[in-house]
DNA sequence: TTTGACTTTGACTTTCTTTGACTAATGTTT
DNA sequence: AAACATTAGTCAAAGAAAGTCAAAGTCAAA
């Protein structure tokens, strides 16, 4: 049926993030355990449902006390510009455009100026360029620019 | 759990540090013994934690009336801070290594929370990783840290 | 019926922690 | 000085998580 495990899952989890007010520290192993399923299909789930296109941050951490954290990124109405924003990046972009959607936010008020000189500087092709090449580079930047987003809310 | 020794001696010694002023001696046996744990975890606990990278000076002595030392450092100025810095990135750098060094940039006030967030992100494996492999991931990484840092001046 | 997106699985890898045996340095006593 | 006692340091092995990747499975839509 129109149930398969990893919906269970994300539902488990969504669950848990309602309970705890919007972020969440799992332990892998544990939940794989209880839900029974294999650990790395923890992974999968977070990966395809709890992405930064979707507006969740994930922060993890290996060896004995690890765990795995995740917040949700909660929209008000300020923020609906950083979201179009964010969807708007897409899969790849280009150093120009990456460019000129940045000013924009300083444009708006919603950057200062020191906080448009560091993204500025992370996405540029200078920063980027001398391993990073071609095709990647554009693909590298819009990862970056998509958690450089989700940092701002 | 998400609680290792490591963390709770960790927060020992930070609280110490600030309860004496940002310097503190310390005997290794007495404190491994108080909290519980074999003597050389105190020195893995000094040196994945308050180490150089995070604005650290260890110093110490064997023998009878043995102790360790551990002073965190001050910048005079913010420049020298950053100076440091600069020249400690090097060709390459590994994420934890970025991060305690951003971490210690808003310990010392030069960066606020949201600018450090910024930082993050952009040197965050999870956003380079996708596409960058390897030992080019820590040069890319190096690189933008390095202009991460000359735009804070 | 083929295709393609989505899911499941598990072997292998990487990172972080804990432990203990051994070593090195410094003080104290004889 | 030599022997002993008292510290701290080093290192490698074992343990404890989480991450990666690709092969195989499922299922609905074309």
């Amino acid at each position: 049926m129109g149930n398969p495990m990893s919906e269970q899952i994300a539902r488990i989890i969504e669950r848990l993030l309602e309970e705890s007010g919007g972020e969440l520290e799992l332990q892998r192993n544990k939940l794989a355990g209880d839900v029974g399923c294999v650990p790395s299909q923890i992974n999968y789930v977070i990966s395809s449902r709890f992405n930064p296109d979707r507006g969740y941050i994930v922060e993890s951490r290996r060896g004995g006390g690890g765990y795995i954290k995740i917040r949700k990124i909660s929209f008000d109405s300020k923020t609906a510009h950083l979201m179009h924003m964010l969807s708007a990046v897409g899969e790849a972009i280009d150093g120009m455009s990456a460019k000129a959607m940045l000013v924009s936010l300083y444009d708006n008020g919603l950057v200062d100026e020191r906080e448009l000189s560091l993204m500025l500087c992370s996405v540029s092709d200078r920063a980027l360029m001398r391993i990073v090449q071609g095709k990647s580079r554009d693909t590298v930047r819009a990862d970056i620019m998509k958690s450089l987003i989700l940092a701002l809310k």
